[in-house]
DNA sequence: CAGCATCCGTACTGATACTG
DNA sequence: CAGTATCAGTACGGATGCTG
C-alpha cells in the first residue's frame, strides 16, 4: 500500500510536468492521455488488436463510425506511431492497418482500465441513480 | 503472453457489450471511459488523491480550470460516486471534496495509463516529427 | 467561500456528395 | 476499395457578472 502511495505521488509529478512554455496545459502526458482519450482511438485501437485489417473491414467492425472519422482517426494514430498504414497496388487497392510495437504496449494499460469500466459500472449506475433521486427530493 | 492474449480477448467482449436498447453506442464501458477521459475528470481525481480539499484549494492547484469547469465536473464526478462533498456549516461556508472508494480505486488503473503515456510520449513525439517531415517531402 | 446563470466562440462530428 | 471535400448541427468550454 505504501508502494501505491509512492507510485501515485510519482503519476502525480508527471502530470504536472508541464510542457515547451511551461503552462500546465502542455503537459505532455496529457497531450498524451487527450490523444488517445477520445471518441474512437480506443476502439479502433482495440479492434486492430488481434492483427491486421483492411479499412472497410474495421468499418464493419464499428458499426456506429462514420468514414470520416475512422479516416481522420486512423490518420492520428499512425501520425501518432501507434498504426501502421500498408497500401497494396492492386485494383482496387488495398490498404492494411496494423498496430505498431508502440500501439501494441497501449492494449496492456488500456485493457486494466477497461477491466475497471466492467468491474464497477454497475456500482457507478447505481451511485446515479441514488444521486439523481436525492436531486428530486 | 498467452495470459495477455486471453484478457485481451476479454476486454474486447466487454467493449462490445450493448446498452438497453442493443446499440453498440450505449455499450456501459465505453459509457464510463467516455466519463473518465474528459478534459477535467482525471486531473481532480488525481489532486485528490493525496486527501480532501476545498473547492478554491483545488482551483489554484488547477489554474488553467475555469471555475464552471471545476463546478461541472467536480458534480459529475460526485453524481459518479467517485467523489464525496461535505458541507460545513461555517460562516462563510466550507465545501470539501474527497474521493470515495470507488474513486480510490481508480488511481490505480489510471496511474498506469499515466505511466505508459509517460514512458512513450518521447516516442510519439519522435513518430509525429518523422510523420510530418514525411508529408511534407 | 462556494457557487449559479448567461452569453458566445470554436471545435468536434456526422451526413452527403464526389474521386482515383 | 479507400478515400477527399464541404456543409451544417451540436456540445464543449471559457469569460463575465451575480448570489447566499
Amino acid at each position: 500500500m505504501s508502494d501505491d502511495a509512492a507510485r501515485l505521488e510519482a503519476v502525480v509529478t508527471q502530470f504536472r510536468k508541464a510542457g515547451i512554455n511551461g503552462a500546465l496545459a502542455d503537459c505532455p502526458v496529457r497531450g498524451i492521455l487527450d490523444k488517445i482519450s477520445d471518441k474512437w482511438s480506443m476502439l479502433i485501437v482495440l479492434e486492430l488488436a488481434p492483427g491486421a485489417m483492411r479499412f472497410n473491414q474495421i468499418r464493419r467492425a464499428i458499426p456506429d463510425i462514420s468514414q470520416k472519422m475512422l479516416t481522420q482517426t486512423l490518420k492520428e494514430l499512425q501520425r501518432d506511431g501507434l498504426v501502421s498504414r500498408t497500401v497494396f497496388p492492386t485494383v482496387p487497392p488495398a490498404v492494411e492497418y496494423e498496430l505498431t510495437e508502440l500501439g501494441v504496449s497501449l492494449l496492456r494499460p488500456f485493457s486494466i482500465l477497461v477491466e475497471w469500466a466492467d468491474a464497477r459500472y454497475q456500482q457507478i449506475e447505481r451511485a446515479r441513480s441514488d444521486f439523481d433521486a436525492q436531486a428530486v427530493a
